[in-house]
DNA sequence: CGGGGGTTTGAGTCCGTTCAAAATACGTGG
DNA sequence: CCACGTATTTTGAACGGACTCAAACCCCCG
């Protein structure tokens, strides 16, 4: 039922310059003074994830957080029946596993790279220090934690009334931005960094429902499946899977 | 399908006390300086709800927020076909609507009160201001925002893993800590303030729904409902509920 | 006593699941 | 580069939990 699993090996270190980062002016840390930006590049870890490794486990220690310097971060829940959940995917800039941090206890999720990724690890004490120093870092923080809380009571409502069709097209609609390519022909391509099991552990359903899901939606014209590569001929018949409800 | 809806009328307006107020160091306002509190005294607005009154409609701008001085408030989410459900029930000291506020746009929930409810409700640029001055009171949302994405995630590994009946009894437990008294016989017996659409709203399911499983529990001698009470004769029975998993 | 909502009960249906097996993709080692 | 073993995906058939629709019941209040 847990997807992970492949790869029990660890990450590689590799070197990162923070003061040159992609993500210097999108992530949670820009604007830090450049003492600041000092002290993190020399205190951080920069690990290299392959795909089904594990940045955390639910239930160790929180010991710090991950910033995502580079791929694509599954972001995951477990129950004690070994149930399982994908949250929500983090992307280059964003900061992983900031709630469990703030909340001071240990993590209430894992985190597995889905992609080849490259991390940075910063521990709880350099955290501390730029969030004191920094108010207006924490500040960033609550506005991504309030955007990740509507997103989550978002997910509940949609699990709880809204068939596993038309979740599955939402959830295209939403991938569409990240890792769609448009053709010239006005055909969508996506190319998602999802296996079934992912896309059935974000909708809450079993892959097999999805399997079958998938096919209804070939069948109608609304996209075509191969692998992990989605075509959408048009996209108005995807938008019309979530605006016409499930009875006519 | 929308449960409030039978007090059209406006809360009245009554008069609280600040310095004397029972949440004065349980709240997210607590260890405020006694200057702010003089400010926030003067300043906020206090209103009496009966239940089913609003305190804010999904949708509307956010011009403040809500503190609870007593009684219990429902927030809800809808979606545009129609569908509710309860995402939280917020108690004496709570802060309501700090989420969107924080978010800095319109409401992406509703309030309302359950019971006869007072509320005190602060303007956006009191919250302002204390936010400024006081940066433990951002901490405090924090923690508390936090929480709510912790209890958020739960909801929707449980909703979409975990069969009717055992989101119940999970319920039930939740509810015993604010709403049991235990008798001198060892039963357990809780005085709700849900109606059954309320639970229904709370486990995104159907009203009957809710009333078969109640049945099934009484069958099982696990529970007895009548009306809004709830008596518990075995805790343990109650716990078996969401320790055994479904199949055996 | 007569509404009017909320709740319960009943019957039937459907969506998604379960279980099992076949087909396909994929990484590995020969 | 191909063959093999494993993991994932797909397909099939059958089941079942929760939903829908509908009617009866209840309780509270006027």
């Amino acid at each position: 039922m847990s997807r992970p699993g492949r790869f029990p090996s660890k990450p590689a270190r590799v070197s990162i310059n923070c003061f040159t980062c992609q993500n210097r002016d999108r992530s949670e840390w820009c604007n830090l003074d450049p003492s600041d930006v000092k002290v993190l590049n020399e205190r951080k870890l920069c690990l290299a994830y392959a795909p089904g490794q594990m940045l955390y486990e639910q239930g160790e220690a929180c010991e710090g957080i991950f910033v995502i310097e580079q791929g694509t971060v599954a972001v995951r829940k477990a129950d004690k029946f070994g149930n399982t959940v994908l949250l929500r995917l983090c992307h280059a800039g964003e900061t992983v596993g900031y709630r469990d941090f703030l909340a001071g206890g240990s993590h209430t999720t894992s985190a597995d790279a889905l992609v080849n990724s490259t991390v940075c690890r910063i521990g709880r004490g350099e955290v501390r220090a730029l969030l004191d120093r920094n108010p207006a870092l924490g500040l960033r923080f609550v506005q991504r934690m309030a955007q990740d809380l509507e997103t989550a009571e978002d997910a509940i409502l949609q699990t709880s009334a809204l068939p596993v069709r038309m979740r599955l097209a939402h959830l295209l609609l939403m991938l569409k931005d990240r890792y769609g390519t448009m053709g010239d022909d006005g055909v969508l391509k996506l190319e998602l960094p999802l296996a079934r099991q992912d896309i059935a552990a974000i909708l809450g359903a079993r892959p097999e429902t999805i399997a079958r899901t998938l096919h209804a939606l070939e069948n109608d014209g609304v996209a075509r499946f191969s692998g992990r590569t989605v075509i959408i001929p048009d996209l108005d018949l995807l938008l019309d899977e979530v605006e016409r409800l499930p009875g006519p």
